[in-house]
DNA sequence: GCCACAAGTCAACACGCATTGACATGGCGT
DNA sequence: ACGCCATGTCAATGCGTGTTGACTTGTGGC
């Protein structure tokens, strides 16, 4: 592709370290991959900002799917849920959805990162699977309610909703609509991990 | 790509119509870019599909980028929102939802496309646009609400999320689960049509 | 201080792609 | 019926890609 926004000389120069330099590589593809894509990503650009060379990326990860499948395993990993307080949840949630969403924000790319994986046919089954154990199941105990799996669902598809929201729309929103739309969607999550 | 599950021979042969061979390209590339995306399609597969020749794409839409935007309006098109039944709105949506995503169907295939298309700097900023104009605008006039423009925002994000938690489920939901998930879907979005 | 082997570099390959321009041809107006 | 122009065909080109293999260089053990 073209820019990722980081200077190559942000890498600190390492000394010959197999293992480093696979992980630099790992880190450049997580992010790559979630701002261009699989396809768009090419393996120059990857290498090119983990500061290496294309030609280790086949040797150390077997090709270039190796290496996504990798960075998708690294990505979902057991990123503990935050222990969220319960009466603020809804309205950070709001705030922040109400924002514009940042490029920057690791958070993002990550999420991009696993909407891109829901789009291909051939991995959205992989991304179910670890969706399930990793996102819904906490989310489950975090509400603390054992029988109500479909509530995890719902909380889970109402953030992702938000999240692609504000993605397309790209600007934060401003003045009478944000508070409104504030509003709302507190009232809504709160409705979804209120009793009901 | 590769089998787009089409036998080339259905395409009516045509007289030389350029109108019609346009026509027909352009369906092949809606169809194409939302089962394999912008990159994996290529020129040749949408040729072969919509029974034509490589080098008409050039020449009819400007080259790739611009059948794909041509293509993405298309498919964004005022596509009439159904005259929905306010009362029964609700709930045919969380049992759509609570289904399985079936694959063969082009709605299925159409919002893969756009989201294919949100996860893309490139062309996410576009889909904004055209989500804001084809998609917010209707769905605040269905409310009948003048000022709330968010709440339209609110209710296409909620759609948003499940339509894509239904995609990376995989399979419809049963029983119990099932039950209690549709009801508490229908909730949600009566809570956010309904006077609030 | 040297040596062997791991770690990194570099050039080259084969492949698929979009795009171009020159060529053939069907069909409509006269 | 015929000629002209829009329409369709085809081969060729240039580019970017992933991957490979041979080469060089650094570095820890002796």
């Amino acid at each position: 592709m073209s820019d990722l926004a980081e200077p190559a000389h942000l890498v600190a120069p390492r000394r010959r370290d197999a293992g480093a330099t696979r992980a630099a590589i790992l880190e450049a593809a997580k992010r790559a991959f979630a701002v261009t894509g699989y396809d768009r990503t090419s393996l120059r650009d990857i290498a090119a900002l983990a500061g290496s060379d294309v030609a280790l990326i086949p040797r150390y990860f077997g090709g270039k799917e190796g290496l996504f499948t990798e960075a998708l395993k690294a990505t979902i990993a057991p990123d503990r849920l935050r222990d969220w307080d319960r009466s603020r949840f809804s309205r950070d949630v709001a705030e922040m959805m109400a924002g514009a969403a940042d490029i920057a924000d690791p958070r993002t790319r990550t999420f991009q990162f696993l909407l891109q994986a829901a789009t291909s046919p051939t991995t959205a089954p992989l991304l179910g699977r670890a969706v399930q154990e990793r996102f819904l199941a906490p989310i489950r105990d975090w509400l603390g309610d054992a029988a109500g799996q479909e509530r995890a669902r719902v909380l889970a598809a109402i953030y992702i909703g938000f999240l692609v929201e504000r993605l397309i729309r790209g600007a934060a929103l401003e003045g009478a609509e944000r508070t409104a739309f504030v509003e709302r969607v507190t009232a809504v999550i709160d409705g979804v991990i209120g009793p009901g």
